[in-house]
DNA sequence: GCACTATACGGAGGGTACCTCCGCTTTGTC
DNA sequence: GACAAAGCGGAGGTACCCTCCGTATAGTGC
């Protein structure tokens, strides 16, 4: 990677038995987030984890530092993602790697949605996250642009921006949704 | 508007005191809305319209209520103006309504999203805010595919959708924006 | 104008989630 | 095994959600 490593914001209690709690709350705020929104009580996060009101909030002092918890886990996944296409064809790889993309960003934008309304938007999480997923991004799409295959006004922030805009879409239609994302790919064709 | 009238989903009250108190409600709701995101408590909105937080509840009864009147009030905007564009050339009527449907999307997202937390995504609301959508938006973009300059095989859902994601991008850059609704416009072209 | 009724108003109050605080428990160390 | 240091849990104060009902006002018929 070649930005800053997320899992350096990250940094995981010492002691066995926090350790284990902090776990199994990061853990139980991510089913709990998945299933029933952000928008999930913390008492609810505490009871699924197994643990004291109290501990939750010693981990997490606030409620944007578990969202951050769990926004980070996506980020650190689709960063190592990244490496898996090095060896197919350009254009094959960036776009592989972009529909990945676009599963990450719908899982987790309401996450990144929330955390906007409590820190500011060029807070140390989202640099460095941006960093690190500009990091993994920008070898494959360099590529394809040396390769002609991509217009070479693109930059990697616009490239993903665009691909988390089509992934914010809500729609029952699956298909819909790659028919899109089509279109938007055939808009970054060199 | 060739589709269900999206006001008749919003009857206002009927004595004049009852119908005064509505609109300083859903004008105190929008502005707080816009100021604090729609988290904003429901007594701050009260507080706002200098009215009862029951008088209130009484016209929404459901945070999901208050909601959908301000959301109405956009879509109802956007609507008309699709109207606006109808003299100029093919291309230009669509890509014009279209970067105004950026800025409406992007007020208005947050509001529909958490719509979406309380009420189904086919609920009477939805349809009908769609369908007038979809109506205004639609003889633009067939003009412009009988003009041969926007592709054959995109229809207006998918159209508005993608704009829509465009506007969900955060992005402090407003340039940002507009070169990636450029990229997803030129994905349109014919 | 006046009286009468339907309609609407306001805010007290019960319930829940948020978060803090501190006495008790466990871990790691010597 | 004893002793800090670190961690645990939940009672309780605060803020917001929403309901309920006694009071006030708009509209109507005379």
């Amino acid at each position: 990677m070649s930005a800053t490593d997320v899992t350096t914001l990250a940094p995981r209690p010492k002691r066995a038995d926090a350790r284990r709690n902090y776990d199994k709350l990061v853990n139980a705020a991510r089913e709990a987030f998945a299933e029933q929104g952000t928008s999930a009580t913390l008492e609810e996060v505490a009871r699924r984890a197994d643990v004291g009101i109290g501990t939750l909030y010693r981990h997490f002092p606030a409620r944007q530092d578990l969202l951050e918890a769990v926004y980070l886990e996506g980020v650190e996944g689709i960063c190592r993602a990244a490496g898996d296409y090095a060896d197919q064809p350009p254009w094959e790889a960036l776009s592989g790697w972009l529909h990945e993309f676009v599963g990450f960003a719908a899982t987790k934008r309401a996450l990144a949605e929330d955390l906007l309304a409590y820190i500011d938007r060029d807070a140390e999480v989202f640099t460095a996250c941006g960093g690190a997923i500009y990091g993994a991004g920008e070898p494959l799409l360099k590529r394809a642009q040396e390769a002609g295959v991509v217009r070479a006004d693109a930059d990697i922030a616009d490239v993903t921006k665009m691909i988390s805009g089509i992934a914010a879409i809500r729609t029952a239609d699956a298909e819909q949704i790659d028919r899109i994302l089509g279109v938007a790919l055939d808009g970054l064709r060199a």
